[in-house]
DNA sequence: CTGTTAGCGCTTTCAT
DNA sequence: ATGAAAGCGCTAACAG
């Protein structure tokens, strides 16, 4: 239980050289001989020496660390997201640190700053579901640390971004209840600050325009994601003197919550009210009602992309990259 | 974007004084006068500085950092249970690496390996399914990190663990199945190298005898954990010339690939065939029909409790430990 | 109350 | 082909 590591200071002893011809052998630089490189791995190997990062981060200002921020571990959509990132991360040699913001804006601001004081390569992000003021992130690029935001990406704020065309999305969702011969449609959404939602708005209604349809603000509500929340929502929906016959929720948990809200009413979802979503969760394959279709993000290849990007631009001289990239990966309608 | 964070050194200069003194009043040792304190703290604010973690962890050898390893980020038992520990973690200083075995030895194996070489302060883990030697955690601790099992804790291995009393649970769960008149009790269990299935185990033969039952070996399945192995185990179940009336499985998932099955033969879980399980997942509480009844196993205290008794053991010194600390929780069956 | 100095483990320039 | 030495940012023993 000795608390105590192998150093090339050590190697070097036992083995009558210098420590740089060490440090040299260890990198297989040729301008050491053979010999003495083979002797030096040998011994390495032997004494279970592993380089210290913390010496190495020192020299090069390089922890080969990325900092992950999400709202919740707990939602599959994000802990599938985490798989993708960690793949590529570990893959290329980068450890992954992860913080949960709850969606609460001062667990995001002291996440940040954890990162930052850790000083992590990198940051991947998705916002806060309260969050509306983006200093925060500032600060981190102000601080030099590249930052890749995906999925839930800040409206208005240039920054390097993943996302899906979840105005395609909703778009191609509404287009199926429409097919389904559904006229009243309600848009249970997030919060409004986030682009995501926007952008679930922007499907919702040009879909309902192409189709000639109605729609009125009655019939698209904006929740904070919890549960409360949407509950109340969805009672007023269902108070309405003509409720919507579907509805579009911003993601399956969502459309769980309203479900249940529906069957204390004595209504039947999926047939007394139709229900569309977003994410297509694994978790909605043990329900015996899922909803009657969602619409697939791809969270783990979200993960993938993002972290091949952050580590791009971690990797590469900021001259020769362009200020911002944004990358918008395809969604695909599931009916079940 | 300059990639420069402000030193003690900068300070140190701009303020005419020592590095030293710098340090020390950062620390806000009193053998600074406080008029020099307060100047540096208010100069180190304006210049944004944040101590170097490399540079301390150098000196200090600490990383102030801990790794935490588990099979599954998607399993909510699992995820619930980072919240534990990154809650506490974070509350004392400390920073949260994750990796996920994905139940599988070798990136159980690797995930260690980049542990040790980022010299993390300690290690928590639950034990990779198909895990059945146990080399690569005895490396951890010949390399003097400090390491916690976490309920999928190892069987004779001695070590740190934090787990429930699983035992207990399965004993209450087949005491709710026979109060309710059932006499043919199934247990569909996991890989009988972890622990936590000898317990489950026990429990259920210890119920049995007690109420003067009967079981037979074909009633004791071994899975993987995986859908495919429980659905495989369920239709043995199933094909019995007797089949059991109830089945206590390791985990809810176990109970909803089970319950597939059970409607895949026409027979309606939880009426013709009843179903108890363990973890009491937030998930269930979706289901139209979940099982009847769940061992909460409290994942999040756990992680709690697993945090704690691992920054014990790193601030203190090993002599005034014991050799190793086991923690062991109640359950509670959840009657849904 | 404050400064000087050595050193944590490693990389890298400059010598040889 | 190899070594000496400086330095990354910080702490702490020692010296006033």
């Amino acid at each position: 239980m000795q608390r105590h590591q192998a150093t090339i200071k050590e190697i070097a002893q036992k083995l009558g050289v210098s420590i740089s011809t060490v440090s040299r052998a260890l990198q297989n630089n040729t301008r050491i001989g053979l010999r003495t490189r083979e002797r030096v791995w040998e011994l390495a190997k032997t004494m279970h020496y592993v380089p210290n990062p913390a010496a190495i981060f020192l020299k090069k200002n390089r922890t080969y660390t990325i900092g992950v921020l999400l709202p919740y571990l707990q939602e599959e959509f994000f802990s599938m997201a985490i798989s993708g990132i960690e793949d590529v991360a570990l893959e290329k040699g980068y450890n992954v640190v992860v913080s949960q913001s709850r969606d609460k804006f001062d667990r995001e601001e002291k996440a940040l700053k954890s990162f930052l004081s850790s000083r992590v390569d990198g940051v991947i992000a998705s916002v806060a579901a309260e969050t509306n003021n983006y200093s925060h992130f500032k600060e981190v690029e102000h601080f030099g640390t590249p930052l890749v935001f995906f999925d839930r990406v800040p409206r208005n704020l240039e920054a390097n971004k993943v996302r899906c065309s979840i105005t395609d999305g909703a778009f191609e969702a509404i287009e199926f209840l429409i097919g389904k011969g559904i006229k009243r449609i309600a848009l249970m959404n997030g919060p409004s600050n986030l682009e995501v939602c926007d952008e679930r708005l922007n499907g919702y209604l040009t879909a309902i325009k192409k189709f000639n349809l109605e729609t009125s603000p009655k019939y698209i509500k904006s929740t904070d994601l919890s549960k409360e929340d949407t509950i109340i929502k969805m009672k007023e929906l269902l108070a309405l003197e003509e409720p919507p016959e579907a509805i579009l929720t911003f993601n399956d948990y969502l459309a769980l919550y309203a479900m249940q809200v529906c069957k204390q009413k004595g209504l039947v979802p999926n047939k007394d009210m139709l229900f569309v979503s977003f994410a297509n969760l694994p978790m909605t394959f043990y329900l015996d009602n899922p909803p009657l279709a969602s619409v697939e993000q791809f969270a783990y290849n979200m993960g993938v992309k993002a972290t091949e990007l952050l580590i791009n631009i971690i990797e590469n001289p900021a001259e020769e990259m362009p200020p911002y990239q944004e990358i918008v990966m395809n969604t695909k309608l599931i009916v079940h």
